[in-house]
DNA sequence: TGTACATCAGTGAACGCGCGTTCACTGATGTAC
DNA sequence: TGTACATCAGTGAACGCGCGTTCACTGATGTAC
């Protein structure tokens, strides 16, 4: 039994992987269950065998994406200055840069809604809040004397709003930004909203 | 002709208030031309009777959204002091109070793609690009030293992470904040962006 | 005013396509004796 | 070692649903004479 498990295990990894590479390369929309099937070289059905629905599938594809984003923010903390301001800087062009590099993996993350009625599950929330440390250390650094409370709530304003310029600039929709161009704007608006959020004193 | 024609006009303007409610009620996913035809009481072909075909009632009823936050936005420039500071956290407050009570409308504006192959059209670009000016001039009488390029990168910038915070803040997904808190949160980014814009003197 | 005809909005059934998921069946693998 | 049987991964056709769009047809309106 234990060689038919490994067997399984192998093909399940094969059916993610595959999605990986189908999402990467047409977005959400372009993930079908037949193709992933041909891909891994398995009939139609056999997908059920590896995968409850689609939507687990894709749930896998964004852990894994959001594995590779928190190790591309780990390498960012620690490759320059120490201080805590060039430091979320340096986060947010990183957050920049992996979103540019892995467009459609990064969009499907935020795009994919499970089927109605069933709930995101535990694990996936709790690896999305878990990068917010990547913000909410340097936040800390620079503002001890605020609760967590507070730090939480400047983590998630100062997310929202990279995210936001990150999004819309990398849409084609309007005027696609050169991305060397929106990395310098990133750097100046975290700049000035972390000098802006700084009480000044003298 | 002409009561053929003046019947054909309201019916049209029929189908886009019907195409309005039904995103307002259910999101661009929930909305069917049968429902639509229904709606005004017509065949299920007679919608293309009065249009082109589902992308054009979309970006009519985009349109339609778009005046509407256009007014909003003019409101929210004279309602306060006149310093281009609070004004401008007075459109970013206002941006952020029309998408909450307009949230599947304005979600439409961002989420809507034409099918694969057709252009947005001209019109349907500029109207969108008509909305910066309400960012554009507080900032070009904040930075007169600023040309007006870099002005517009500081609006698309100003923008796109309020626009963020928006949007990740009436996510359902993770936590949906209260929108008091939200407006709070917003007005203390846009003031910090501002200050931290703005170059030290003494 | 009346008749024949043209136009075209309106009809609704059907087309065409896509696609996640199910299910009766098969055949290889492993187990029991 | 050999035989009968059980299990279950794997198969692929079919189900079920949804939905934008088309099209041959109808019937009301208006025009020409």
């Amino acid at each position: 039994m234990s060689k038919a498990l490994e067997r399984r295990a192998k093909l399940r990894e094969s059916l993610i992987q595959a999605g990986e590479r189908r999402i990467a390369a047409g977005g959400l929309a372009g993930l079908k269950t037949r193709d992933l099937a041909r891909d891994i070289s398995v009939a139609n059905g056999a997908v059920y065998n590896l995968v409850e629905d689609m939507d687990e599938l894709i749930l896998r594809v964004g852990s894994h994406t959001l594995g590779r984003l928190d190790a591309a923010l780990s390498a960012a903390e620690s490759d320059g200055p120490t201080s805590p301001r060039e430091t979320l800087v340096r986060i947010a062009v990183a957050y920049c840069d992996f979103a540019a590099e892995n467009l459609e993996l990064w969009r499907a993350l935020f795009e994919h809604r499970m089927a109605p009625g069933k709930p995101v599950p535990e694990w996936a929330i709790s690896e999305q809040m878990n990068l917010f440390r990547h913000i909410y250390q340097p936040l800390a650094a620079l503002f001890p004397e605020r609760t967590p409370l507070e730090l939480g709530v400047m983590a998630r304003s100062l997310f929202s709003a990279v995210h936001g310029m990150v999004l819309l600039g990398l849409e084609q929709k309007l005027i696609a930004v050169p991305i060397e161009a929106l990395r310098h704007e990133i750097a100046t608006i975290v700049r000035a909203m972390v000098d802006g959020l700084t009480p000044k004193n003298g």
